[in-house]
Parts: C-alpha cells; sequence; structure tokens
DNA sequence: GCGCTTTACGCTGCGCGTAAGTATC
DNA sequence: GATACTTACGCGCAGCGTAAAGCGC
C-alpha cells in the first residue's frame, strides 16, 4: 500500500489541458515546454493509475475516468486555494482575532487609544478584551483563549510555569486626595505618612491593594472602607471620605477640581506591567501586531 | 503573481508533526530520515509563506496560522483520497455505469444472459439498456449518452463520421413459418421463393425489413400486413396468416409446436451485427468489460 | 550530558528544455 | 507537408541520507 501522491500545480496542469484541449498550449499556459508538459501530465496518469485523456493529433479529450476525475480535482483547486487565501488574509492582516486580557486599570487606561488605532489599520480583525483581575488574565493565556495578558507584578511565579512574562514598563503609584490635603505639602511623599490618614481600599485580590500591603508590611493602611470598582473610589476620595492610592493608567479619571493627585516617588512601590504569554507557542501576525502598538504608544506616553 | 504550490504528500507531512508533535517519529511515519523531513516541513512553511509550527527541543506546536491552516489541509487531503478512491473504485469495476444502446432484437436475445453474467461479476455497476432501432441507438452514442451500440448493417456511412464501427458477427436470417409449409421442402431455400409467400413485415424503419428489401430488389415481398413488434409477428405466424423471416437472435422467441424455421443460407442476406462507438474517445473500464463478455458471449453461442 | 532539531555536504535522479521522431490530416 | 504529440537526451537542481553541529533541559 503506497499512498499516491500528486501536486497542486499537476491538477492545474491536468485543469488547463481539460479547458483548452491542446497540449501546446496548456504547456504555454502552465509556463512549461511542451515535451515537459506532456511528461507531466503522463506522469499524473501515472500516479491515478489510469489515462485520463484519450488524445490524437487532432483532439484531446477526457477519458470517461478523466471525466469522473475533473469535478474532484476542481474542487481540491478551490480548496487548496482557498486556504492559502485564507492564510494569506491572516498574514496580512486583513482577517484574524485578537485577544487580549488585561487588568480593568490597563484596559480603560491604554487599551482605548491603542484599540482605536489597531481598528483603523487592521479594520478586518476582530478585537477581545477581556478586562479581568490578574489571575483571570492569566488563567485565559494559559488555557490559550487569550493571545496575551497585560497584567502587574504580582502574580505567582508557580503561574507562570509554561509562560514567559516580559517586563513592559514600570510606572509610579499616585495619591489622590482632596485639593488642601495636608499631605500635599510634603516635601518627600511616603507611603508610611499616607497609611496614617483615612484611606479608601479596593478588594483584597486587587492588585494595586495587593502591592501597597506589601509595601508597607508589616504595617497596615488605616483603611475605612473597602471597595470594588474604580468609580467608586473617585466619588469617596471626592465625597471628603478619605484618600486613596491608584496607578497611572487611571489618573485620567481624578481630573476633578476637587481631587489632587501626586505620584509616590518611593523605591519599593512601583507598578510593574507585564506581558504575559505563551513560552512556547507564537504569537499571531495579528497578536504580534496589537502588542507592538501597545508598546509603541507606551512610549509615547511616558 | 506565482501560483504556490504543494503536494499531497507535503499536506501528510504537515498532519504527522500535528499528530505526533515530534519530528523524529513524524519522519519515521513518512518514512523519510529526521532531517529530510525537517526540510520538508521547512518547505512547506516557505511555500505557504508563514511558520506553521513553534519548535524547540520539548515541544512542536502549531502557530496561531498553523492551526488555522489544519482544518483545510485535513479537509484537502480527505477530498483528495476520496478522489483517488473514487477513481479506482471505477477502475476496479467496483462503482460506475454502463450505458448500452441495442437493437431490440439484440437487447432480448442476446443480452439478458450477458447482463445476468456481469451483474454478477460486477454488483457495483449500474447498467443502462436502450433498446432502440438503429437509428436511435446510433444517435445516443453521437450524444455521448450511450457507451456503445449494437446495431445492424444498414446504418448510413455518413451517421458514422466520428463514430467506429466493427464487425461483431454475422448471423443468418431464418424463415419463420408453421410446420408443414411447403417452402420447408425445399433444398435451396432463396429469397426468391420465400417472397411468393404471403408475408409479415415489420415497419419501414425495422433494419431487418430494410436488409429484406435490399436483399430481392427490385423485386418486392408479398407484404399482407405490417405489424410494429415482434410479439405480434409470432402470433400471426402462429394463427397461419403469413411467414417471415427473423434473426437469429430472435428464435428462441418461435420455439413453438406449431411453427418451424430454418436458416437462410444465401450470401447476399446477411445480418452484420456492429459495434458501434465514438472513434476517439475510449471506453471506461467498465465499459470495456461489458463489451469484452459480450465478445466472449457471442463466440460461445456460436 | 542527553534528546531533539538544524546545519553541512555530497550524491542521486526527477523533471526541465532542446532537438529529433512519429502520426494524422 | 503542416500540425501536434511523443521520444531521446543531456543537464541542473531539488530533495534525499549520512554526519556533525547547535540548543534547550
Amino acid at each position: 500500500m503506497s499512498a499516491p501522491d500528486f501536486s497542486v500545480r499537476e491538477l492545474r496542469a491536468f485543469v488547463a489541458l481539460v479547458d483548452l484541449e491542446n497540449f501546446t498550449r496548456a504547456a504555454q499556459a502552465i509556463h512549461l515546454s511542451q515535451p515537459a508538459y506532456s511528461a507531466l501530465i503522463r506522469r499524473l496518469e501515472e500516479t491515478v493509475g489510469v489515462r485520463l485523456f484519450d488524445r490524437n493529433t487532432r483532439r484531446v479529450s477526457l477519458t470517461p475516468e478523466g471525466r469522473l476525475f475533473e469535478p474532484s480535482v476542481r474542487q481540491l483547486l478551490r480548496d487548496a486555494d482557498r486556504a492559502l487565501a485564507d492564510l494569506g488574509d491572516q498574514i496580512e492582516l486583513r482577517k484574524g482575532r485578537v485577544h487580549v486580557a488585561a487588568l480593568p486599570t490597563i484596559s480603560a487606561g491604554l487599551l482605548p487609544a491603542v484599540f482605536k488605532e489597531f481598528r483603523r489599520s487592521f479594520p478586518g480583525i476582530d478585537l477581545v478584551l477581556s478586562d479581568r483581575l490578574s489571575e483571570a488574565c492569566i488563567a485565559l493565556v494559559k488555557e490559550g483563549r487569550a493571545d496575551f495578558a497585560l497584567v502587574s507584578n504580582n502574580a505567582r511565579p508557580g503561574d507562570l510555569d509554561e509562560l514567559d512574562a516580559r517586563l513592559l514598563c514600570r510606572h509610579h503609584y499616585h495619591l489622590v486626595c482632596p485639593t488642601h490635603h495636608p499631605l500635599l505639602s510634603e516635601k518627600r511623599l511616603t507611603l508610611r505618612k499616607i497609611a496614617q490618614h483615612p484611606f479608601i481600599q479596593m478588594t483584597r485580590n486587587n492588585s494595586v491593594r495587593q502591592a501597597l500591603e506589601a509595601a508597607i508590611h508589616p504595617r497596615i493602611m488605616n483603611t475605612v472602607l473597602e471597595v470594588e470598582h474604580l468609580g467608586t473610589v473617585i466619588s469617596m476620595v471626592n465625597a471628603g471620605l478619605g484618600i486613596s492610592v491608584v496607578p497611572t493608567f487611571t489618573l485620567h479619571q481624578f481630573q476633578w477640581p476637587t481631587i489632587a493627585t501626586r505620584p509616590l516617588i518611593t523605591p519599593n512601590l512601583l507598578r510593574h506591567i507585564y506581558v504575559v504569554r505563551h513560552r512556547e507557542r507564537s504569537l499571531s501576525v495579528a497578536s504580534s501586531a496589537m502588542l507592538e502598538l501597545i508598546v509603541r504608544d507606551l512610549g509615547r506616553l511616558q
């Protein structure tokens, strides 16, 4: 049992002869000398095991077996062309899908501009954004559902076994408080000083909270309130209930006349943003383009 | 714009690597040395224009583009295998169709036994029999609807331009008459003697009638009745209305105690049976087998 | 160091073009 | 004899196997 083999080119040659009914002209169409073309047809007939054409000087026509073979061949050629075209579309960024998983702060702060530009450049590519907390983002990448994730620095090393985390950027955190808050007159704004004031905290699994708690350990923040969403933080600070600390990407949401922001220039409190992806699974062309755009935009911001 | 080319073999190599996730084992499956196999995959990637596999020592896995390509490839392989299998079935006489056009006398006298044997040997092949007069048979072949025709000798040469008629056999005609008819005691039975007796004639376009009229020209038969079907001839002879002349293949229908038959050994009255087919269009394997069987059966009869 | 893939390299033969041969009208 | 396919023949390179070299655990 030997597996018979033939090439797309041979099939193209076959249909050329079916259509043109003439070896000489079909040979030209395939860009081959006539004898070479003749041999090619003969080889194809040998591989399929049956004469496909009746030929004499006057006329070239299909045998009954050739007539049976023809529709299959045309179908094969259509499918082959289609497969290559699909691949080409994907490569040329005319089609495809990019699935990014990112922290809510990054999703809201960085990605809108990036996605807008990406969509303008590659309108045929479907975009999916999963705005979740770090662990969920990483899980999506691990499952292969997201192409890459943009997360912060508190991912557990164990989670990264088969994944690869590359540092994308480092940002300071920022104090957000009512204007005229006493902290604003501090020369060196430290976390320890901040910890003395009533603080609006995020939920336990939030990466900002985890970073803060790690930085001030073994002390603790003066937490007066624990909320889930950043919008709530804004309102609470605005209402004078307390102060908070937020990452750079959220700052644009705190541009109120009643709220002031100051960067926290402390060496042990930096927000590291990582790109997490499969270690040994390459990105699609579209995903690479997206990542490139993200890096470029980030450079523009800093 | 260059048409990219690849072979079925390359696609088989592709799926082997997808399934086995290991170059060495996939190479064995394809019966190639590992370096040669590696080069083959590389060539395929070059022709499609994108890396299809992520490989390092530990793991081999599809890229996003490879993942897109995979289902297309499997479909292509299925279709290619199917096309070859169909062709093989046709060649091995497991499937197919044979369409024979034949004179009613041949259809009823010769073909039942042949078709029975053919069907026993090749039960997967569909059989079509058009039992018509010569002209209609030849028209079917000319249109390409029938594979070949079995007709008698009065086909016009003009009708045969693109067709090829090969003599299959020659038979005598036979007198059919009531037992004890005076003609039966004739030593040399000639058409001229028959013409004197009341004669049951077939319709004008019947090949037997045309042969008779040509043979006795410029005399004419003593026609008492003109009928369409052979069964009617039988009944009329049986009833004593007249005598008739029929071809060999119909004789089995005249085996009545009241009817006698005698061959007409006259040199100018011979029934030539021809196989008519397209001059430059080969027969399908199944049709050839059928024709071969016909020739063989004919040999057995004589 | 071990397992797996890639690179290096020589060789064989497939498949090409040119030219001559053959068949059909 | 003109036209069109087939055969003959030499040549180049694609693609093979063997051997050696990277490379990631």
